[in-house]
Parts: C-alpha cells; sequence; structure tokens
RNA sequence: GGGCACGUAGCUCAGCGGGAGAGCACUACCUUGACAUGGUAGGGGUCACAGGUUCGAUCCCUGUCGUGCCCA
C-alpha cells in the first residue's frame, strides 16, 4: 500500500539499507560472473572532506553510468576510497592541536603525530563515504580502499622504485615553488597566480671604476624590480644584446649597492628593452627566470632566505664571499628579518645613498600556495623528480590514437597543451603525512632506494664495506642493529606528492603489484568522470602511470563534467570555504531531487550554477510520480505474467506501448553519450507529460468503467508502463523508484538490479545471452559491449488517433478558456464534415473527450451550426454551438486572428518558393516540407474563412 | 600576453543551418473521485552588437563589447 504522502527521508534510508543488505552493488555477483565487467573508479575525496556540490555532482553521474549498465546486464565495479591528502591533512590536524592547546607537531615528533593523524582519520574519516551513501552512490563498499592502505603503499613504494631504477625518478639541486609557511616544496600545479597591486622599484646600480653620482647618469645602469629585498643575493645585471643604450657596458661589472658585491653586467635575450629600464638584477637563487640567465652566463647563486623567507646572511658563506671589509655590518642588522620587512629597510636604505631612482605602480602575477595562501619563495633545494616529460610520451599518444577520448572532445586540447609543455614533477614534500620516501643515504650523501629497509641497508652497507669505509664486522653489526647504524645510514625524511599515489588509483586499487584476479577482470577501467580541475593534477598522471606500469591506458573515455559553482558563480573550494552544504538539499528535498537537478542541468560544457527553485521543481516531479503509482494502485493495475505490450487490443494501450519504447530509446542513447541532461529531460516529460497527463487520463473511463477485456488489459498495461518507467527513472532518482518497486508489485529482484528496458517481444532468454561477456573471468576483458537492442515498437496508427484526441481536447480547452466559458458549464460538440476515419473513432473516446473538455454531447453534421465557434483540429471542423452563450464578435476576432496567421505562413511559404535559388539549392525534402506547409495552411485558411462566413450569416 | 568557454524569456538554463524551448517566477480560472508538492489556459525573447559565408544564420566564420575560467 502506498503511503499517502511521499516523505525522502524515511524512504531513502530504508533503501540505502535494502540495498546494503542485499549486496546489490557487489562486483563479481555470482550471476554475473560471465558478463561482462563495467569499471568505475571513483575520484577519492579527501579523508579530511565532507560532501560538497561538486562531489555531488560527480558522483551522480557516475552512479547514474553504474545503475544504467548494472540494469544492462554488466558486472558493474564502482571502487570507491578516500585519498590521504598529505598537505590538507597534516594542517587539519594540525590546526586541531593548536585549537585544543595541545602540543605542536614538533613538539610531539613525527611518530607521535602520525599516530594523532591516523587517530583522527579512524574518527571522522567515515563522514564523507556515509556522505556518498546518503546520496545513493552504488559503489562496491566492502571494496573500499584508502590511498595510504597496506596495499597501496606496497605499489606506491613499487612504482618509486621502478621508476628510479628506470632514471625517470632523480633528485636534482635546482629552484622549486617553496611555501615558506607550510616549510614544504610544492609543485608547480599547486601555485596559483594571483594578481596583486605592487611597486616597480627603479634602483642605480654604481659602474666599477666610476665614482656614483646620483646627478651623473653615466655613473650607473638603472634596473628596475619587483622585489627590492632580493638583491641582496644579486649576481648579474642583464640587459638585451640589441639594446643600444646600454652596448658599451656589457662585459663591464657593477658593485651591488649597500653590499659591495662585484657583478658582471650580461648581455641576454631575457631582457625586455620596453619594459622598464631595460636592464634586469639577475638574482639565480630567487627567481626561476634568472635561474636560467644565471645557468647561461655562469652567474653564482647565492640564496639570501631561509626556510621561512627570512634573511639569513651571518654565517651565509656564499653571501659573504668575495665582500669587502665591514660589509657585514648590513648582514648583522638585516639578519633574521621577514622578507617583506626587508624589503622595507632595504628600499629606505637605498634612498638614503641615492640609489633609488624611483618608485612605479606595478600590477603584476604573484605566486601563492593553493593551500596556505602564502607568497611562494623560489627556493634552491634538494628534491626528487619526476621525468613527466618522458611518461608524458605514451600518453599523449594514447589520446592521439584514440584509445583513450575526452567527452567533451575538446578537452583534448588542453590535456595536449600540458603535456607538450610538461615540467618535471617534483615529488617530495617536506611532510610527515603521507608515503616516505624508499631512499636511504650513506655518511657521505650516497642515495640508496629500495623496496624495503633491509634491502636498502644491506646494499649501503655492502658498498660502504666495499669501499672499505666500514669493516665487514661494522657491516655485519649495523645490519643487524638498528640503533647501530643510526646516524651512520639514516631515511630520507621527506613523504611524496598526494598525486604521486592517486596516480596509481586504477591499479592500485585493483590488488597490483600482485596479480589479482580482481587485475585482470576489471583494468582497464571504462569510464573516468571527473571535474577539468584536475586534468593536469589526476588524470594526466594516471594516464602517465597507468601506461607505463599497466602497458595499458588505464581508461578509454574522460568524462569531464562541469564544475558546480556558488550562487555568485565563484568556483567552490574547500580552501575558500564557500562550500554549499547537499546535505541540507538533501534534507530539505530528498536526495532523489538533487541528483535529478544536477544532471537535468549537466549539458556538456557548461558550469552549473544551481537554483534552489530547480531542485523544488523536481522534489515536485517525485512527487508527481508517487501519486501516479498511488492512482495505478488504487485502480488494481497490477502486471500480468507474460504481459506483452506489443499484443494489446486497445489503441490507447498500445499508443503508451509506442510512446515507452520511445522514451527507452531516448533515455538510452542519452545516457549513452554522456547527454545527462537529455537523458533525464527524456524521462520527465514521458512521465509528466506523456504517463500522467495524457495516457492516465484517457485511462480514467475504462478503469472507473464496467469489468471486462478492456478494462484487464488498460490495467495490466498502467502497471507496465509504470514498471518501464521506474526502471528508466532509476539510475536517476534511486530511492522513489526502489521504493515504489517494492511496493507495487511482488518482485524477483531489486529494481537495482532488474533488466533495462529493452526491445519489446525480446525474450529474456535472448536479453541474457545479449548481456553475455563474449570472454570468461579469467581472460582480459574484450572491447565488445553486450548491446541490448532497445529498438522501437512503432505503432503510427496509434499515434495518429490518440493525437487527434489529444489535439481536440487540447483545442476545445484553449477556446473555452478563451472565451470565458466557465469550468462548469459544460458545452456541447459538433464534428461536422467529418471523415470516416473521425466517425470512427469518436465514439470510442467521446467519454473521455467529454470528461477532459468539459463537454455535454458530441453530434455530426454536414455543416457547422450557425453562430457556433469552430475549430480546425487536424484539418476538420469542430464546432461549439455557443449562440447566445458567449459573444460571437469575440469569436470573429478571434477568427480574424488565425486567418491572418494563417495569410502570414502562406507569404512566408511563398516567398521562399518565388526565390529560384531556394528552390534550386535547398534539399529536394526541405523544399516538399515547405510546400506541404503551405498546402495545409492554405486548407486552413479556407476552413476559416468559411467559419467566418457562417459566423456573419449567424448574426446577420 | 596566450588559450578555452559563455552572453537565448524576469531568474536558472537547454537547443542549434530550414517557422524560438524547459523549470521556476508571473496572470486568469479550477479544490473534478492519484496529485494544490496539483490541473487548465495564457502573457513574456529584433537568441549581446556589427560584418561575412549561405537559397536561408539564434546556430557556421571574422571582428567589437561584456562575463568567467585556465596557462604564462
Amino acid at each position: 500500500m502506498i503511503e499517502k504522502n511521499y516523505q525522502p527521508a524515511d524512504i531513502e534510508e530504508r533503501m540505502a539499507r535494502l540495498w546494503e543488505d542485499a549486496g546489490a552493488f557487489k562486483a563479481g555477483r555470482p550471476e554475473r560472473r560471465d558478463a561482462a565487467p563495467f569499471t568505475i573508479v571513483i575520484p577519492p575525496p579527501n579523508v579530511t572532506g565532507s560532501l560538497h556540490m561538486g562531489h555531488a555532482l560527480n558522483n551522480t553521474l557516475q552512479d547514474i553510468l553504474c545503475r544504467f549498465e548494472r540494469m544492462r546486464g554488466r558486472d558493474v565495479l564502482w571502487q570507491p576510497g578516500t585519498d590521504h591528502a598529505g598537505i590538507a591533512t597534516q594542517m587539519v590536524v594540525e590546526r586541531q592541536l593548536i585549537d585544543r592547546q595541545q602540543p605542536t607537531r614538533r613538539d610531539l615528533g613525527r611518530d607521535r603525530f602520525l599516530e594523532r593523524v591516523w587517530q583522527w582519520k579512524a574518527e571522522s574519516g567515515g563522514i564523507i563515504v556515509n556522505q556518498l551513501k546518503r546520496l545513493g552512490a552504488s559503489c562496491d563498499w566492502s571494496r573500499e580502499r584508502f590511498t595510504m592502505d597496506e596495499g597501496l603503499s606496497r605499489a606506491v613504494v613499487k612504482v618509486f622504485v621502478e621508476l628510479h631504477r628506470q632514471g625517470l625518478i632523480y633528485k636534482d639541486k635546482r629552484l622549486v615553488n617553496w611555501d615558506p609557511k607550510l616549510l614544504t616544496a610544492i609543485s608547480d600545479l599547486e601555485v596559483q597566480q594571483i594578481e596583486v597591486k605592487g611597486s616597480l622599484w627603479y634602483l642605480r646600480y654604481p659602474i666599477e671604476g666610476k665614482t656614483f653620482s646620483p646627478d651623473d647618469s653615466t655613473s650607473f645602469i638603472v634596473v628596475a624590480t619587483t622585489r627590492p629585498e632580493t638583491m641582496l643575493g644579486d649576481t648579474g645585471v642583464a640587459v638585451h644584446p640589441d639594446d643600444e643604450r646600454y652596448q658599451d657596458l656589457v662585459g663591464k661589472h657593477v658593485i651591488l649597492p649597500l653590499v659591495g658585491r662585484r657583478i658582471p653586467i650580461v648581455a641576454d635575450e631575457y631582457s625586455d628593452p620596453e619594459k622598464g629600464s631595460g636592464a634586469v638584477k639577475i638574482t639565480p637563487a630567487h627567481d626561476f627566470n634568472d635561474f636560467e640567465v644565471g645557468r647561461r652566463h655562469n652567474l653564482s647563486q647565492i640564496s639570501v632566505l631561509d626556510k621561512e623567507a627570512n634573511l639569513a646572511l651571518v654565517g651565509n658563506e656564499d653571501y659573504l664571499r668575495g665582500l669587502p671589509e665591514g660589509s657585514t655590518e648590513l648582514a648583522e642588522e638585516l639578519n633574521g628579518l621577514d622578507r617583506f620587512a626587508a624589503r622595507k629597510k632595504i628600499v629606505a636604505r637605498m634612498e638614503d645613498f641615492g640609489f633609488l631612482e624611483r618608485i612605479e605602480p606595478n600590477t603584476h602575477m604573484v605566486p601563492h600556495g593553493d593551500r596556505s595562501g602564502v607568497v611562494i619563495e623560489p627556493y634552491l633545494t634538494d628534491q626528487w623528480y619526476v621525468d613527466a616529460k618522458t611518461l608524458a610520451q605514451p600518453a599523449m599518444a594514447a589520446v592521439r590514437n584514440g584509445t583513450t577520448s575526452f567527452v567533451p572532445k575538446n578537452w583534448e586540447k588542453t590535456y595536449f597543451e600540458w603535456m607538450e609543455n610538461i615540467q618535471p614533477w617534483c615529488v617530495s614534500r617536506q611532510l610527515w603525512w603521507g608515503h616516505q620516501i624508499p631512499a636511504w643515504y650513506g655518511p657521505d650523501g650516497k642515495v640508496f632506494v629500495a623496496e624495503t629497509e633491509e634491502e636498502a641497508v644491506s646494499n649501503a652497507l655492502g658498498y660502504y664495506v666495499e669501499q672499505e669505509v666500514i669493516t665487514v664486522e661494522q657491516g655485519r653489526e649495523m645490519a643487524l642493529d638498528r640503533n647501530k647504524r643510526a646516524g651512520f645510514i639514516t631515511r630520507d625524511e621527506d613523504v611524496l606528492d598526494t598525486w604521486f599515489s592517486s596516480a596509481l588509483w586504477p591499479f592500485s586499487t585493483l590488488g597490483w603489484p600482485d596479480h589479482t584476479p580482481e587485475l585482470k577482470r576489471y583494468y582497464p577501467t571504462d569510464v573516468l568522470v571527473t571535474g577539468f580541475d584536475i586534468i593536469f593534477f589526476w588524470v594526466a598522471r594516471m594516464m602517465m602511470m597507468g601506461l607505463h606500469f599497466m602497458k595499458e591506458a588505464p581508461f578509454s573515455t574522460v568524462y569531464i563534467h562541469a564544475l558546480v559553482r556558488d550562487e555568485k558563480g565563484a568556483k567552490m573550494s574547500k580552501s575558500k570555504g564557500n562550500v554549499i552544504d547537499p546535505l541540507h538539499i538533501i534534507d530539505e528535498y530528498g536526495a532523489d531531487a538533487l541528483r535529478f537537478t544536477l544532471s537535468a542541468m549537466a549539458a556538456q560544457g557548461r558550469d552549473i550554477k544551481l537554483a534552489a527553485s530547480r531542485v523544488e521543481g523536481y522534489r515536485n516531479f517525485a512527487t508527481k510520480l508517487w501519486n501516479a503509482c498511488r492512482f495505478a494502485e488504487m485502480n488494481a493495475c497490477t502486471l500480468l505474467p507474460d504481459f506483452d505490450p506489443t499484443k494489446t487490443e486497445q489503441t490507447l494501450n498500445r499508443w503508451i506501448a509506442h510512446e515507452t519504447s520511445r522514451a527507452t530509446r531516448e533515455v538510452t542513447e542519452a545516457i549513452e553519450a554522456y547527454r545527462f541532461n537529455d537523458a533525464a529531460g527524456a524521462i520527465y516529460r514521458f512521465v509528466w507529460n506523456v504517463y500522467c497527463d495524457w495516457y492516465l487520463e484517457l485511462a480514467k473511463p475504462v478503469l472507473t468503467g464496467e469489468e471486462g477485456a478492456a478494462k484487464a488489459e488498460t490495467r495490466a498495461t498502467v502497471a507496465w508502463a509504470r514498471d518501464e518507467i521506474l526502471k528508466l527513472l532509476h539510475p536517476f532518482m534511486p530511492f522513489i523508484t526502489e521504493e515504489l518497486w517494492a511496493v507495487t508489485a511482488k518482485r524477483d529482484s531489486l529494481l537495482a538490479l532488474a533488466p533495462w528496458p529493452r526491445k519489446a517481444g525480446l525474450s529474456p532468454e535472448q536479453v541474457a545471452m545479449m548481456a553475455l561477456a563474449v570472454s570468461p573471468v579469467e581472460q582480459l576483458p574484450t572491447l565488445a559491449l553486450p548491446v541490448i537492442d532497445t529498438a522501437e515498437f512503432v505503432d503510427p496508427a496509434a499515434e495518429a488517433e490518440i493525437g487527434w484526441v489529444v489535439d481536440l481536447v487540447t483545442a476545445i480547452r484553449s477556446v473555452r478558456a478563451e472565451m470565458n466559458i466557465p469550468p462548469a458549464r459544460l458545452t456541447a460538440l459538433v464534428l461536422s464534415g467529418a471523415s470516416a476515419e473521425t466517425r470512427d473513432r469518436a465514439p470510442r473516446w467521446s467519454d473521455v473527450i467529454k470528461r477532459m473538455a468539459r463537454l455535454s454531447e458530441i453530434s455530426f453534421a454536414e455543416k457547422a451550426p450557425e453562430g457556433s465557434v469552430q475549430l480546425l483540429v487536424r484539418g476538420e471542423v469542430a464546432s461549439l454551438p455557443l449562440k447566445g452563450v458567449v459573444d460571437l464578435s469575440a469569436e470573429k476576432v478571434r477568427l480574424e486572428k488565425e486567418l491572418a496567421k494563417a495569410d502570414a505562413d502562406i507569404n512566408r511559404v511563398d516567398a521562399k518558393l518565388a526565390n529560384e535559388k531556394f528552390v534550386a539549392n535547398a534539399p529536394e525534402e526541405v523544399v516538399d516540407e515547405e510546400k506541404e506547409k503551405r498546402e495545409a495552411a492554405v486548407a486552413r485558411k479556407a476552413k476559416i474563412l468559411e467559419a467566418l462566413k457562417r459566423l456573419k450569416s449567424a448574426s446577420s
């Protein structure tokens, strides 16, 4: 029995339990052992996270695909899991320690701090998973993984070691993006360029051998800089080789003001004559461009900042080398100052001595850390790098040759653009939470990379024994006793970039490096569903790692969906804190309404600005469905065994079979093409505007009429079409459909596992055959998909007949409203000059037409009665004798409007047909179409003229 | 500076080489035996602007203006 009211919250909880208890989403269900697999790996959300709208959209779309394919008979694996999210998680826990006034991370030390993080993960790591379940995500939760699971960590180590052995991971000392707040290196992708209003300082650098005077422009060269404080680390001045102003200065030296260092003037194309003074100071240790210039001209690299971006001058040998006596005073004064405080001081000092020429306001891009928000410092350190350029080659080829394709296609361009200019990927992070790098160092800094500590230690000790650094006996002792080797062999403190482990996700979650049956069966996956914001972070890197280690691209399709933005159109992000909580929406309208809204708005290539009114509208849609099912139940509509809609006798039932078939095709094709909005629109219109508005209304007289074959058939068809609707809608609104499926009949299976609507008349055995995979479990899955033919059942005769009823009722309703005839007032209908077809049809539908169009009777006549309102329905005249009821002059106005419209139509077509070029160039069917339109308009005009004539004679 | 989108009804958005669509909002009428979270009917848009291609442009091309995003 269906409850009177639709209450999402109650249903959702029960249905979730139902699925869970039945293991409905488990991959490798025994009965699907031979079915083709369908695999999606979830983009693992951060364990720190909670569900935001982006997750809701992302997972709704994945769930639609998974539920759809599951119903199509495939063995679906939707692999869930979470990401350890290095920086984000470490920050959360650190902040928690501060908030609770507990010992800081450094007070705790590495081991105890990591314990805390694990503890925190155990407490709150399940939140996001539960939220995904509330959304209805049909993941195989029994297979949930975490990027720092034992197995996944093993995969990470294996990949690191192999890449290192192959020379694709190496350690290098170069500039990195350094976050002076988080005290770690970050990759290029984690840097955001933000436009900042700053200044351009013009500084005078005295030329060696001349007496400096601010008034003598030949005694100095002016350099422009946005970062005056880095001048302490300057080791050169660059001018453009073609810049005539500075020709004679190239090769000479300047004396760095305040510091006294002697540095060369070099010619380099990097310097832009149009910008600033045309001369730039070169600070190789603090600027990426300067680093390259410095390399070209063999300039030394002097780092003047420490890791917290404070000036580090005292004891800084690079800085002090070659400075004149007495200049250490400045070093002592500025030492330890923050970079921005130092800037002020240095500018002031420069001004005091006449070295500051002028200051210009200047807007420029400044790099910021995407997590910390502070200004990123290019910093000279030792870090581990992945040779991304080499790995990118196969990854580009796979997309180029179509092995993997993006939907929508235009994202491929973005992918190539980035891949073609890819830089070495800095993968080491100076954090504690993450996969510690499997590298050990000897006393001389020699590195030993191995999968286990035992192996690395044994390699290292062997090496040092051989080098006679230690004796064989010492080596043996150190091998056996960790304490004895402490200080001699030490492990790299750093951990890997979070995205390093995410890059392995499609195969590490399936058990790699072990050769598991799951890996064989479910890799490569079918489709990856994700947002464009992580194409570089994640998609590209999965492509690289997947191809390198599995020799096959990790997925054949990458569906890139829109971003859900906040009401202002701004990107929602965890760090900005402007997320809208989808759970509030779920609480208010239900998960089904939210899911349907997101899919209805998920048009390819367009962002979603979510409006609550849309969600409300789709909640109403759910209510509509609910009530339609109630109606069916109240009328004892139950499914009959072996019911075949194509064998029905009643035109109405044949019509809904025809329409259902059409809707099935539309929904199926739209989902197959990732056109989620079209699929949602098709099912929405079918349920509301076809099934509810017309089919059920037209069926009412039969259902409330006398018992008999017609009634029995209609009851069965109502139930059948309802079931088809529940199936078609299930991927979008799983909860309400599963509930209605359960309460409307005794079922063999859950709706989630029921077969997708198929070509009418196909036996279950046939469908089962088609759903079978070609490959047994132990073989590699083949590319052949189990295509279930949803070809249409069509019945043009039924379509024409019901179409006539619909048109007639609509026309009468429209004119009644226009004439202000109160609903309570019934009118008569006269069909004049009716064709045999109409005379045949009308009696069959008189009950329903009377009911829907508020008629008292329906009759036939040769001619329309005088003084009646005349309507044109499919080329024939239907009249409402309303003389004395309504003002017929209003009718005259109405007809004249119609006449004008008909004339306009005729004229427009005539103009087209008169155009010789149109007739000559347009496709034949287009021309024919126009001709048909003209004929129809002419016929319409004739009838209208006739009606007007009759009206006139009636009023005269 | 380079690249990618987008400017369609009051709002949120579909569509797209052959007569402009949806939801919400709005107006009028209706509590008819599934549903007022409903029904019926209706108003509302020189499809940003200017050129071009075409027999024909909201749709393709170019430019302008405006908005957003990505990369330097």
